[in-house]
Formats: structure tokens, sequence, C-alpha cells
DNA sequence: CGTTGACTTGACCGTCTTCAAGTTTAGTGG
DNA sequence: CCACTAAACTTGAAGACGGTCAAGTCAACG
């Protein structure tokens, strides 16, 4: 496993980490149309709470099991996933992180991480104080219901993910991953139409992911080649056949609804 | 499966489903001293808040999956799960739900329950007006924070059950899920010292909590038993050996935390 | 005393894991 | 640009783990 450290850098002078380079009201993921407008004081407040930007490179350890983080994050840009351990080295990757969604609020409301983050590309973190977080409840209870809101849209994933991985043979357990890691890259713009999620996935972590081990997950991405549902080219998955695979995972679509941005 | 529906009867007269009881200052529950001490107003507001009890019998759906509850609930007494089924009909069962947690949530947040949660045992349920959630945040944001800590618990138990399921083979999977169960259990009170869970379970839901066949959930039982583990006596298990459950299931007790009951 | 739901057990078979040995690709330094 | 290396990917073989089928037993209950 990888285990660099969060690298820093930054944009012009080498020196902090928490150079800002978007004012939340002009936040490019904002733009987008899956996020609920927000008011100007609720988008004042959100400029305040945030203290700066922080650059990840990829295959970096965001956050680790076990550590109490003075920092709660919103993915600006980029990619990661959520990952628990056994002593014995297995990894069981719980969900995968998209633009939008936050990161750490486990060690913000409880004292400590349960899980680890990993990132998958280079990212931009938007940086919220922790302490502050409580500030917001006081003074915001629109942005403090979207948290509870964030929070049960990530336990409904699991849910879905965890039926997924206790209840499907291998071959459906990837069409529906695939899948649902499609319907989120679409929402923020990662993946296009044309069927590719522009997502650099290796077949460790999708087995990681599935519950499934390497080798089974080669021979059931070949099934899937042979059945023309997907291709899968070097560090990553192309959708060939989408209404096949929905018929093949039993996947029933749902309406995309507004969600918060904070 | 069981389909009955809720049935509602009551303490006394037989006619109003919501019969109060016990009023939340003197709530049995509440001083039990895993709780966090609730302020003078903020327990007025929850007394408020509650709008009555919902008596269910055991073997009762209490939501059902795509349905948009007007209610938000707190166990008071007895025990439940949550489950999703494919439409094949394979059933996986995602948590338990002991006294002092939320049902419902996820309906109250986000519009349409993803799941559905089904009784155990007879229960009572306080019963909270889904719209007045609002009004909970912003007239309590100590409360508001309370719920966002619940649903990132529950996002917590989530993570460990999929771990579980995801990396752990049969035996180990048992071991783990009764230890999980079990700490549970205890801190409410539904478990007893001698390692009696006062809770009835069938094999098929520990199959189905597990992502197991419940012929091999049988056989696996039985090595537990074989190796002076656990017992399983109809609808439940007993722990005999809880040090070596805990070595086979490679299990670290966590300290417990002080937590909310609204 | 018959029925029903829970539990048990054996036999057989398929999925998935492990082991072992590849090949291919991307990155690095010469 | 080429050789070398490490990581990612691929494939086959053998066997374990877990699923399915079938046929029970057992206890509770009307």
């Amino acid at each position: 496993m990888k285990t660099s450290g969060v690298q820093v850098k930054n944009g012009t002078n080498g020196k902090s980490r928490s150079a800002r380079q978007y004012p939340c009201e002009s936040c490019p993921l904002r733009d987008k149309d899956i996020f609920r407008k927000f008011s100007g004081s609720e988008l004042d407040f959100v400029q305040v709470f945030k203290t700066g930007e922080l650059l990840v490179e990829a295959q970096s350890t965001i956050l680790r099991e076990g550590a109490s983080s003075a920092h709660l994050y919103t993915v600006l840009s980029g990619l990661a996933f959520r990952y628990k351990t056994l002593t014995d080295g297995s990894r069981q990757i719980l969900n995968f992180v998209f633009p939008g969604e936050l990161i750490g609020l486990q060690a913000a409301v409880q004292s400590e991480m349960q899980h680890s983050v990993e990132s998958l590309t280079d990212m931009v973190l938007c940086v919220f104080q922790r302490e502050r977080l409580w500030e917001l409840y006081q003074k915001f209870p629109s942005l403090a219901f979207d948290i509870t809101w964030l929070a049960s849209r990530e336990e409904r994933l699991l849910d879905e993910h965890l039926l997924n991985v206790g209840r499907r043979p291998a071959v459906e357990r990837l069409a529906f991953l695939f899948l649902h890691i499609h319907r989120r890259a679409e929402a923020v713009g990662v993946a296009n139409g044309d069927g590719n999620l522009n997502m650099p996935l290796t077949q460790q972590q999708v087995a990681d992911a599935l519950g499934l081990s390497l080798v089974h997950t080669n021979k059931s991405l070949r099934k899937l080649y042979d059945r023309k549902l997907i291709a899968w080219q070097t560090r990553g998955v192309q959708i060939l056949d989408r209404k096949g695979l929905e018929e093949l995972a039993d996947w029933e679509e749902e309406e995309s609804r507004l969600r918060p941005l904070i």
C-alpha cells in the first residue's frame, strides 16, 4: 500500500498551503445546477468558514484511521476513496469520494476517524476548521441541516454498497459498482457522455471495493468485456453498453435531487 | 417474509396511538449514564417535539422502502433492523436498531426511505413530526448537532459492517457480528452480563445480515459451538467465551462515548 | 395431533481464492 | 532513444469456501 504522506504544493509562491484561489461566490463547482443555490449570507458564511485550500497529490493519505484531524474538507476537484484495513492487511474500500462531498466529518463530530482516506488523483480541498463547525450550527441552521443531509446521503450510498457486496455475485457486483460510480461521476462532470469514467482505478482497488480477490476481479472484468458491456483500459473503465449493464445489475435510476455544497 | 402491517395498540383505552406515557424528563432510557445530560430547555423542547408514542408489535414493518413517512422515531424500547431487498427476493440486513436510536431520519432529511425497517420485538417508539425537524434546527443547534452525530455514528457502524461482510470468512464474520451486537446491547441494558443477548434472532436473519446462506450460517454456528465460543438457542445467541470470540474476530474494544438521546 | 416455522444435516456443485507464473505498460536513468 | 524496473494486468491450475438441493428433526401452538 502507498504510504506517502500528504503532499502540499501550491500554485504560485510555493509557500502557503492555504492560498485561497477561489472565493466561494465564484466557485467553479457551485455553478453546476445539481447544487442548491445558496443565499448571500450563507455564501458569506461559507467564505469565512473556509480557511484555505489544500493541494493533495495523487496516492496520498489524506486522513488516517485513528487520527483526530483539526480540519474538515470539501472536495473542490479530484477523487479519493475511504477505506478500512484488517490486521491481516486486507482492505475494504467503503466508498469513493467525489467533488462536492465532505471528508472528515466523522472526526469533526465524533473525535476520531474510524477510516482512512486516500486520493486517487491530484486534488484541491477546501479547508474548514473543525472547531468552527459548532459556530455554523449556531448561526446557520440551514447549513447545519445541509451537513446532516450529506451525512444521510453517505449512509444511503453505504446501504447500497453493502447490499451489493453482501448479495450479488461477482459479475453483477462489478456492473452495479460501475453504474453507481458513473452516475455520481456524471453528476459532477467527472465523466462525460462517452461512457468513459475519467477515474484512475486499479483492478486491486475495484477488488477491494467489492470484497473480491484481484484474480477473480480480473476474470470477471473479462466476462463483462466478452459480453461487450464494459472495457477495461489501464487504470480505468469504459462503459460500452449502459442499457445492458443496467439490466444485468438490476439497476433503477433515481431522480437526481438538488444537493448542498458546503 | 413477514408482511404484517404496523400494529397499533396502547396501554389503557385502546383508542389513541399517541398516548404519551413517559414525559421526557422521566424517560427511563435517559437515566442510563451513556446518554449525555440534556439541559432543561433542551428537555422541554424534546418534550414538545414529541407528539406521542407508537406501540409496535414484533415482526411488523415500521417503514417501507420507497415510502415517505411524516414521522421520525426514537426507539424507547425494543429492537428492529433495517434492510433492503433485491428484485430476486434476497435480503440484506443493513443494521440493527437499538433503544435510543433514530428510525426514519433518511426520509426526514431526504424525501424517501431507501430501506425498510422491521421490528424484532414489540417496541415503543417516540413519535416526532417530520416537518418540525426544521424548527429543531433553528431553535436548538445543540440538538441539531446531536442529530448529525447520530447520523455519523450510523455511518461508522455501517463501515464496520461492510468491512466485516466484505473481508472476513464466515466463522469470523459471525464472531464479529455477535460481539458488535453484544456491545451495543449491553450499552442500553438489553444484554446482561451473562453473555446472553436478549435478542430474538432467527438464523435466516443472521444470514441476511452477513451475506451468507442460511445453511452455511447454520454450519458455521455449529463450528463456533464446537469451539465453545457461542451457543445458539432457538431465536437467540449466548456468548460462552468472550475472550475467545474477540481473538477470533480481530476485535478491539473502543471506549464508549457519551451519546445524545433525542 | 396436525401444521407451521425454525433449525439441522448430508451430498453435490459452483464461485471465488490462492498460488504461480507469466505479459504488458509506464516511468526512470543511462 | 533504449534498457531496466516496478507496477499493473493476465492466465491457468488446484482446491477451499460457501451455495443449493433435498430431506429430514424439533418445538410451539391451535
